[in-house]
DNA sequence: GTGGTCTAGACCACC
DNA sequence: GTGGTCTAGACCACC
């Protein structure tokens, strides 16, 4: 995986711990990366990587112990809200910048329901 | 403005002139900042923005009058063009992330009909 | 090879490649000498060479596979195009120094046609 | 002006009077730059002039009074020889250069014979 | 190994 | 002043 700048590398990671959870790719309980381990594997430097850790313990998404390791939570629950979030977040981003290309609300809308009727046409 | 490192940075020179272009901030035969210009005020190479520039000279997006600059083509059959392009590739994007995050094609239709559907509750 | 400097390097690498192509030398499909390889045969700057292999490109004369090499389009239609091209500007070179020298065009008909009629003399 | 070194520049520069003898810029008499001068105007070595002037010296095109000059040869009957060589290196290069493309002296012919009868038809 | 991007800076041509 | 060409060399991505 590779970090562009576009926003801050810490919110990368946990955009990265969070699709993976989404994907099925890490479930309750298990163990991720130690920080060490993954500043290296990323080669991004250690203290980026504690906040981002840091912060998804303040979200309740992993859960730290000490000595052991860092642990995704088992909150299953949670899974669907990350999903959304992460979804909102790609449909305001998708939103914002049609409509910097001059797209107003409701000609977005049509340029959907096209592209929602091409893809039924090519199911048929 | 900054460039990000999510593409190269003369493929965002390019889209920074094409936004300009279709949100109006500049027409036919305006004259763009010189390649040394651009690149002081951007600070970035000025080959890489020359780079742009010649690649934005092969689209016939503008055209460079040797000791004078670069100067934005008298195209306007080309601006739809170019919109239509810009939106499609963040329809793309907008696709793939969701697609990554898990949605089908049916549940991101679903999503932007429910999207649809507060627009039009909020228009009331 | 040597270049010379009565026009640029890149476009003379373009010029070298198309006369390679006409002559039958190269073929669609074959791998053309990689950009540092052909810079350390020919004595030039990787970067200039990548400029002319990246013109041929957007002329779709080769293709790049990055990892891979640049390799001969499969466009023999093209072989005529290139060739008329290349004559056109030798003939056009021809007259412009043949005016330049003084003389009219009805001059230079004639002096072709004596060309032409001692090669057919010879012929005999 | 500008030498290229696509031949040397001694030869060069002897064309380069060549040519203007022939538009009748130069007539026999006329004082031509001394060597000096004629360096400096045109940025190259002195030595290199010299020996310019020392061929067109030998082929009896100018003449050097010492302490006056180098001037042009009051040989008109000279002019129409040069303009001829001059074609014929210029008819000779055209044709290499055709034959090096892959046309056959017949398809060379009918080229320029195709040019010349869209030369008649403009002219009528 | 391959090509792709970018920087730094020289030098030139045209205005 | 403007753009155009070229070199030298770094660093990256893909194979």
């Amino acid at each position: 995986m590779e970090f562009n700048n576009s926003k801050p590398i810490y919110l990368q990671i946990i955009d990265y711990i969070k699709k993976q959870l989404i994907r099925g790719e890490l479930k309750g309980g298990d163990k991720i990366s130690s920080q060490r381990e993954f500043a290296q594997q990323m080669k991004v430097n250690p203290n980026t990587v504690q906040r981002a850790y840091r912060e998804m313990e303040s979200m309740q998404l992993v859960e730290t112990i000490r000595g052991q390791g860092t642990f995704i939570c088992n909150q299953e629950e949670m899974l669907a809200v990350i999903q959304e979030e992460m979804a909102g977040d790609l449909l305001r981003h998708f939103i914002e910048e049609m409509y910097s290309l001059g797209y107003s609300k409701e000609a977005m809308v049509q340029l959907i329901e096209k592209w929602k009727t091409e893809v039924r046409e090519e199911e048929k």
